[in-house]
DNA sequence: CAAACTTACGCATTTCTAAGAACAAAGTGC
DNA sequence: GCACTTTGTTCTTAGAAATGCGTAAGTTTG
C-alpha cells in the first residue's frame, strides 16, 4: 500500500481511540487503525511515554495470551477550570478525564468587573492546584465560560449587555501563571452542552440544549461539532420575539423577548410584584419544588412560553437530543410538562417523532464540566497529541 | 519527524488543493502540504495519471525557471444532475468542476410518481450524456435533490406531505444504467446553500439560506458543514407558527404556519381569491416586477412574515451571510425590503450587525448547481481521491 | 551582452518508517 | 501434558520520502 495514498494512523489517532474507550488493547488499536503490531506498539510506547496510556493488568484471554489492557493516563496533567455566572463563579482542577478533583465556589456581587473577580479567580486557583500537593503534575490548559456572548478567538467577552466592564477583556493575562497553560474561553450554554456529550451521550450528534436560568441560552451541536456562529452569537434564543410577550420590556432594552415573560428574572419580577419574598430564579423554583401553586404554576407557563420558541429551532435544526438544564431544570417534570405541551403542538412531526427530551446530567456542575470538556478536546485532540509526541521525541 | 507523530499530506489532500486554486504549481503544493519535492512530485504524477490534474503551460517567473502550472482536471469525468421540483424537473451534464455541459428542463405533472417521472428521467439523463459524443469521459457520481425531507443514506424521500407517493422509494435502481456510477439525494434547499458556497463564498463557514418559492424552506451550513438535522429535516421554516398565521389551514394539515401566509402557494390562493388570473408563484413575481402593485404589497408582506421566523434563525445560528434564493428571490428588492423590515426588528443586533444579505448567485439554475456540487464533493473528496490513487496504483 | 543569481525539476543516494518473519511468553482446550 | 491461540518483542527488509546534485530556464546586475 503506498503510503502517498492512505494516512496512517498518528499517534494522536490512536490516542483517540484509547481515550475514548475504544480499544482497550494493542490488537484492538491494530484492527481499527489497520497498523500493524510494530506500528502499534511503537505509537503506544511514546504515549506511554508522555503517560497519556498507561498499561494495567491483564485483561481476560480470548484463547490464548491474556493482552495487555491500555488505559488513558488521566493522571498526566490537570486542567483547571473557571466557571463564572453573574452572582458565583465556580472554581476546579480536574484530571485529564475531566473528574472534577477539587472544587471551590465564590460568591461575589452581579457586576462586578474583571479586574475585581479575575484577581481573586486566579488566586483561588492557585490554592485548589497547591493543595494537591507537591507531586501533582503539570496544568495543561485552563477552561473558562462565561455568560453572554464570547469572542473565543480573543477570549473575551463580547457586546454582552449583562457583562458590562467585561467587553473585549481578554482573560488570559490573568490567568498566565500557570506555567503558560493555553486558555480557552466560551459561553456558559456552549460549555453545558459539551458536558451533555460526554459518556453515552457522545452518539448524538445533533443536540440543543438550552439553559433556563435568570437568563435564556441554548448551546447547539449540529453535525457533532459545537456551533458558534459567525460571531460567537449563535444559540441566542433569550430575545427572541414572541407574541406572548408583546409589549414587556426586556432587559436587553429591547420589547417582546421571551426572557421579558419566561426568563428566571422574569419569574423573579412577577413574584416580587405579588409581594412575594424571592430574589434569585432559584427561591423560585425552590417554592415550586416545595409545592407552591403559584411557582409551579408559573415555572411551567415558562415551560410553555420557551417550547413555542424551542418548536422554531427544533424545526430549523432538527436535532436528536433536548437537553434542558439551568436552574429550572431542577423543576423538572412541571417546566418540561409546559415545554412539552407547545413543542409537539407547534413543531413539525418529522422532527419530533424521534425527538428525545432530557434533563442535564449533571446539574450545577455542568458548567465546569462543560469547560474542563472544552480544554480538554483541545489539549488532547488529535492534532495536539501528535505536536506533543514530535516535541517529545526530538 | 517522526512518521507516527504528524499525518503527511495524501495524493487526496494535494488533489484538493490543486481543486480550491490554493496551489498552482509543485512549490506551492511543497510549501502548503511541507511535503518534499519528491513527495510533492509522485502524487502530482499519481493524479496527472487519473488525469484529476493537468499540466498546462509555463506560469509567471519569480526570478528564476519558471515554474509548470497544474490545474484541476475538470475534463476527466461528468456528473449527471437531477433536480427534482413539484411541477419541472431541471437535468444536467456537468464537468468536474460542476460547469453545466448541457441542460434539460422536463415538464411534468404534480403528483407524478416515481415510477412515472424516474424511467424519464433516466433516458433524458442518457441523451444527454450521449449528446456530448463518443470520447466522453465516464460518469463518476449522480445528484438528485428533492423538495422536502430527504433521507440521504437510502435516497429517498422521508415523510414529504408534498411528496406522496415518493416515501421510502429509493431512486438509485432508476438510475443504475450509468455504469454504476454513486447516487446521492438531497433536500432541494440544501443542495441550493451549496451551490453558493461555492467560489469566493466558499469562505463563509456560518450561511442560511432561504428558499421561497411554493414552499419555503432553508438549507444551513454551520461550521463550514451543511447540517442536515438528526432525521434529514433541517432548515424545516416554513411549518414553524407565527402570530400573524393564527387560525390559517396550511396545506400541511396544521394552523398557523408561516407558509400558509407567506409561502408562495399562499399568494396565489390570495390573488386568486381577488379574482386575478394567476396558477404559480412565478406569476405573481411576474407581476410584481411588472409594477402590479397588489402583487408587490403581498410580495413585500411576505418577506415581512417571513423575516419573522428568520429573525428566530439568525439569533440561533448567528450566520455571517443570508442568502435569499427561491422564486421569490426574482423579486429580490421588494422582498428582501419586507424582510430586512422585520429581521432588523426582531432579531439581536449582535448577530445582524455583520450579517450580509444576498440574493442567490444562480438564479434558478442553483438546484442543478447545487446537485452538482454535492456529487463531486463526495466524488473528489480526500478520502475517495485517496481511494482512486490507491487503486489505480495497484 | 554576458555573468551571476534564482527558481524549478528530475535523478541517485541515503535515511527511516513500518511491514513481516521469527521467536518468546502466557494463556486455553482436549 | 501437549497442541493450539493470542499477545508482544526483536530482527530483517522493502519501500517511501528526504537530501544532495545536476540540469534547465528564467531574471537581475555589471
Amino acid at each position: 500500500m503506498s503510503r502517498s495514498s492512505s494516512a496512517p494512523a498518528t499517534a494522536g489517532k490512536v490516542f483517540a481511540l484509547v481515550r475514548a474507550g475504544a480499544a482497550t488493547t494493542r490488537s484492538e488499536i491494530g484492527h481499527h487503525t489497520g497498523l500493524s503490531r510494530t506500528a502499534v506498539a511503537a505509537r503506544v510506547a511514546a504515549l506511554q511515554d508522555l503517560g497519556l496510556v498507561v498499561e494495567t493488568e491483564e485483561g481476560p484471554s480470548t484463547g490464548g495470551r491474556p493482552p495487555l489492557t491500555l488505559t488513558f493516563g488521566a493522571g498526566a496533567g490537570i486542567v483547571l477550570v473557571v466557571a463564572i455566572g453573574r452572582s458565583r463563579t465556580q472554581l476546579a482542577v480536574c484530571d485529564l478525564a475531566g473528574e472534577l478533583l477539587r472544587t471551590e465556589d465564590l460568591e461575589q456581587e452581579i457586576g462586578a468587573s474583571p479586574g475585581e473577580l479575575m484577581p481573586k479567580v486566579a488566586a483561588h486557583l492557585a490554592d485548589l492546584r497547591d493543595a494537591l500537593g507537591p507531586g501533582a503534575p503539570r496544568t495543561v490548559g485552563i477552561g473558562v465560560s462565561l455568560p453572554g456572548t464570547v469572542d473565543t478567538v480573543r477570549g473575551c467577552s463580547l457586546d454582552s449587555p449583562m457583562m458590562a466592564g467585561w467587553d473585549g477583556v481578554e482573560l488570559q493575562p490573568f490567568l498566565a501563571d500557570f506555567g503558560g497553560a493555553p486558555v480557552f474561553v466560551d459561553n456558559d450554554a456552549n460549555v453545558m452542552v459539551l458536558a451533555e456529550r460526554l459518556g453515552e451521550r457522545r452518539q448524538f450528534d445533533d443536540m440543543l440544549l438550552i439553559k433556563a436560568s435568570t437568563g435564556l441560552g441554548a448551546g447547539i451541536v449540529s453535525g457533532g461539532v459545537l456551533q458558534r456562529g459567525a460571531v460567537g452569537a449563535a444559540g441566542e434564543i433569550g430575545h427572541t420575539k414572541t407574541a406572548a410577550a408583546q409589549g414587556v420590556l426586556c432587559r436587553c432594552g429591547d420589547v417582546g423577548c421571551v426572557e421579558a415573560i419566561a426568563g428566571g428574572w422574569a419569574l423573579v419580577r412577577d413574584l416580587q410584584e405579588q409581594g412575594r419574598d424571592v430574589t434569585h430564579i432559584r427561591d423560585v423554583v425552590a417554592l415550586a419544588v416545595g409545592g407552591d401553586a403559584e411557582a409551579r404554576r408559573m415555572i411551567r407557563d415558562s415551560g410553555r412560553r420557551i417550547g413555542e420558541v424551542i418548536a422554531g429551532a427544533v424545526n430549523l435544526l432538527d436535532p436528536a437530543v433536548l437537553v434542558v438544564g439551568g436552574d429550572m431544570a431542577e423543576a423538572y417534570d412541571v417546566f418540561v410538562a409546559g415545554l412539552r405541551e407547545t413543542l409537539y403542538r407547534d413543531a413539525v412531526s418529522v422532527a419530533t417523532r424521534a425527538l428525545q427530551i432530557l434533563p442535564w446530567s449533571h446539574g450545577d456542575r455542568s458548567g465546569m464540566i462543560g469547560c474542563a470538556s472544552m480544554a480538554l478536546d483541545q489539549v488532547l485532540s488529535v492534532r495536539a497529541v501528535d505536536r506533543m509526541v514530535a516535541e517529545r521525541g526530538r
